[in-house]
DNA sequence: TCATGATGAGAACGAGTATTCTCACCTGGC
DNA sequence: GCCAGGTGAGAATACTCGTTCTCATCATGA
């Protein structure tokens, strides 16, 4: 074999899907440039390409390990408030209020992606039309309304980044409470 | 007094909101070049920098241009759909769906130039905000919770820009219709 | 020990960008 | 007719970026 000096393929894109986590998601793909990522990961520009042969490459490879981290997050913390009793509105809207308290939250990765049009593929597209189908058959999977709760969710989540504040999630939870309220 | 030769500063201001908006909106503000915009509009690259110093100002008044086509087309839609008899509620989504199946569709401009954080100034996110509060302001005066039905909408616009599709139209309809249901 | 092949550091390349500058031209006032 | 000042076309400037290439280095297998 030829494992490299200090890191192997393994390391290397772990490294590598970490540091475009933190540097795409806060600054977008268009703003973050090949250096800046091998400057975050340690992994240089030539092994870089080694493993993904272009920047679109990349940008794949980082939507696919955020899709598996963000929802591992979500549904667990959801799960653990499902636990403690809450109903599955609030174990939504409490998971999703402590996901944007935390630092550098910067809106839905998927949806600013998306909504950067010039350097889309369309295999970005269907990672991130697959990320969003995937919430919403889990969505479907603890309520009566998997879908019109999840557009509850994007909407929350979208304006909470612009407007930098949880607010919206007070909205959008008691529109869910209406919606799910039992009707005698 | 000294006028262009063939466009007077008002004209060529319209003229490069014009070609702002066919071209920002559809491939992003980072997606298109000062010299696309010229091409567009007609307008000198002299002249551009004379009434917009910099990108980032022809961006501002894009975006201002925007708000205000914007939510005229969108309030005129909603009072005419209203005056033939229709709840605030499908009057709301209806006007939505036949903005979406128009040509070009590409999601919600100030949503968009949002998430493309990098070339982002504090300016342009005070008049993303402003035009969100005056789209949630013009919803309650419809409707009972302007603010709950303000997240339905974008979260709306954002899915129908994702999957390409007016179906996300169909389960927020339903959720409005579930929030605002008389109950007994 | 020596040749091999992969590696990292960083230079090089080619394309694209926002912004500024040059200069020939044209319009309006005298 | 003639001048002054503003204008358009586009060259020039000073970057930045994605991608490729060079070359010295180093661990490995014979």
């Amino acid at each position: 074999m030829s494992p490299a000096a200090t890191m192997d393929d393994t390391a290397a894109t772990g490294a590598l899907e970490q540091a475009a986590d933190d540097l795409f998601y806060v600054h977008g793909v268009a703003g973050v440039s090949m250096a800046q990522i091998r400057d975050r990961s340690g992994v240089s520009l030539r092994r870089m390409y080694s493993i993904c042969p272009s920047k679109s490459d990349l940008v794949s490879l980082w939507l696919r390990a955020r899709h598996r981290v963000w929802m591992d997050g979500f549904s667990v913390a959801v799960s653990r408030n499902l636990a403690t009793g809450s109903d599955p509105t609030d174990a939504v809207f409490d998971a999703l209020a402590s996901w944007m308290t935390a630092t550098n939250f910067r809106g839905c990765g998927f949806i600013n992606t998306h909504a950067e049009s010039s350097e889309l593929t369309e295999q970005h597209v269907e990672i991130i039309r697959g990320h969003k189908q995937s919430l919403a058959r889990y969505l479907s999977s603890i309520s009566a309304d998997g879908d019109a709760l999840a557009i509850l969710v994007d909407g929350a989540i979208v304006q909470a980044a612009m407007f930098g504040s949880v607010e919206p999630i007070v909205h959008a939870r008691r529109a869910a409470r209406m919606m799910f309220e039992e009707r005698p």
